[in-house]
DNA sequence: TGTTGATATGCAGGCAATTCGATGCCATCG
DNA sequence: CGATGGCATCGAATTGCCTGCATATCAACA
């Protein structure tokens, strides 16, 4: 699946800092941070990060956002499009669960590029 | 100045890891990404950050991005309500810079406590 | 004071995004 | 097989956002 995030941190990507970023590079960047720039996404986000197992499924995902099956559906499928979130199908259920490091590897676009240790992620 | 960021980065708001966050803060922080999340703002924010001095004025930023004057003001204008810019007036001029630190706190938010020295999380 | 030039604001057109109800799809169970 | 239940998609209504043109504002200067 090719993703927004993919795209938006190529290797050779600008960061925000350094050199003025490309038109390109922009809208990528821009793109995968207007799937977070939501409230609703961002509670997601966060429920299903501090769910147990860390993946939820949208039946859990509903009531305390209080929003409609639909909707939370549909922001769903954005952050999944976004890169930020990965889908699993287990039986009737739709688990999903955060992408690791992929809002780490946001954080760092944003970030001047001060001490960033050597790749060592994790 | 009440900035968005002013009141999305207030000591007690959860980052994205953690807890779920509450809807409010999710709102909050919601609007300082909306205003990051757009090609000429981040743009902009490049091409003043790498500008000498680390300012600009609209005259110098127009061009580059290819937008009017207008609309560039326009940018402007939400980037700095939202915590991002600071506005200084010097003569006929407007010159803008980045906030120090403004969007590293936006990246903490977003990015796990990890070894978040001192301050002692929650 | 009147003019010039750099910014900001108002207004409006057009496109995108959020949300919901209705419906379709598909696995599971009786 | 028919019914049930979880999830995705469709269509539509409302709202919000980006952009430019026209215009207002304000400082500098003759």
């Amino acid at each position: 699946m090719r993703t927004a995030l993919a795209e938006a941190s190529m290797p050779q990507i600008s960061p925000l800092a350094g050199e003025p970023i490309e038109r390109a590079d922009a809208e990528r960047l821009a793109g995968v941070l207007k799937a977070l720039a939501d409230p609703a996404r961002l509670r997601l986000l966060s429920l299903i990060q501090s769910a147990p197992e860390g993946e939820a499924c949208v039946c859990d995902l509903t009531a305390p956002l209080g929003l409609s099956q639909p909707t939370v559906s549909h922001h769903l499928r954005i952050l999944t499009e976004a890169g930020l979130l990965e889908r699993e199908k287990r039986g009737v259920w739709a688990y999903y669960r955060l992408v690791p490091s992929a809002i780490a590897t946001i954080a760092d676009l944003l970030t001047p590029p001060r001490k960033r240790a050597t790749k060592k992620s994790r």
